[in-house]
DNA sequence: GTATGGATTGTC
DNA sequence: ACAATCCATACT
């Protein structure tokens, strides 16, 4: 499949966010390719969005990746013990991205079982196979994404995003996850998901 | 140097 | 409902 270009990137968030849904993000790590489809996806605007790290232009050895070009790795550490995966969009100077909430599995299934639940994929039951990548953490541990991956370039050959597939689906918006710090931002619709995909982290809110 | 809390997850 | 777990950030 093809790669997308820099271009998809150099948009806002939102458009990033609802545009990537069904595209597949690829790691290659250990000679293998760990593929899963995006279904789940959330913009967080910069400087103006108070649920952002970079809200107020803030600036910080963690937060400085989103304030250089689009199509980039922000990678960050959450409560001690998970990565989260975000795309940085916009322009130079503009510090937005795309939280990757969700992944479908669709392949190198057996390493991303392992990954998560040191079983082999066929001795998933049913609920551990949806439970395989279907959060923020979740995904990073699957795919073998961490701290090493911060400002990997995703126009390049270890971890970047394709085209999908010609499915059509319809696309849901709700709030935000997790995010209740925000105040009035907590209720901006800038979460996007495919509807009736089984995947996605919370589907009822 | 010190304090605070989090874009989560798994378990109780 | 809550603990796990530790770094980034803000403040002194």
């Amino acid at each position: 499949m093809k790669k997308l270009p820099r271009s998809f990137y150099e948009q806002d968030s939102i458009t990033v966010a609802q545009n990537l849904l069904g595209k597949y993000l690829v790691h290659v790590i250990d000679g293998e390719e760990l593929v899963g489809k995006i279904v789940e996806a959330e913009a967080y605007m910069g400087i103006e969005d108070k649920a952002a790290h970079s809200y107020n232009n803030r600036r910080t050895p963690r937060t400085e990746v989103m304030y250089g070009p689009a199509g980039h790795a922000y990678v960050f550490l959450i409560y001690g013990m998970y990565c989260c995966m975000n795309v940085v969009t916009a322009e130079v100077n503009n510090p937005q991205a795309v939280l990757i909430r969700a992944l479908e599995p669709v392949s190198g299934l057996n390493r991303m079982s392992l990954r998560r639940y040191s079983k082999k994929y066929d001795e998933l039951k049913k609920s551990q196979i949806i439970n395989l990548a279907n959060g923020p953490g979740k995904l990073c541990v699957a795919m073998g994404i961490d701290m090493s991956n911060y400002g990997d370039d995703l126009c390049g050959d270890r971890l970047f995003i394709t085209e999908g597939s010609n499915e059509k689906f319809d696309i849901v918006s709700s709030r935000r996850i997790n995010i209740d710090y925000a105040e009035e931002a907590v209720y901006y619709p800038w979460r996007f998901y495919i509807e009736n995909n089984p995947y996605v982290s919370k589907p009822h809110v």
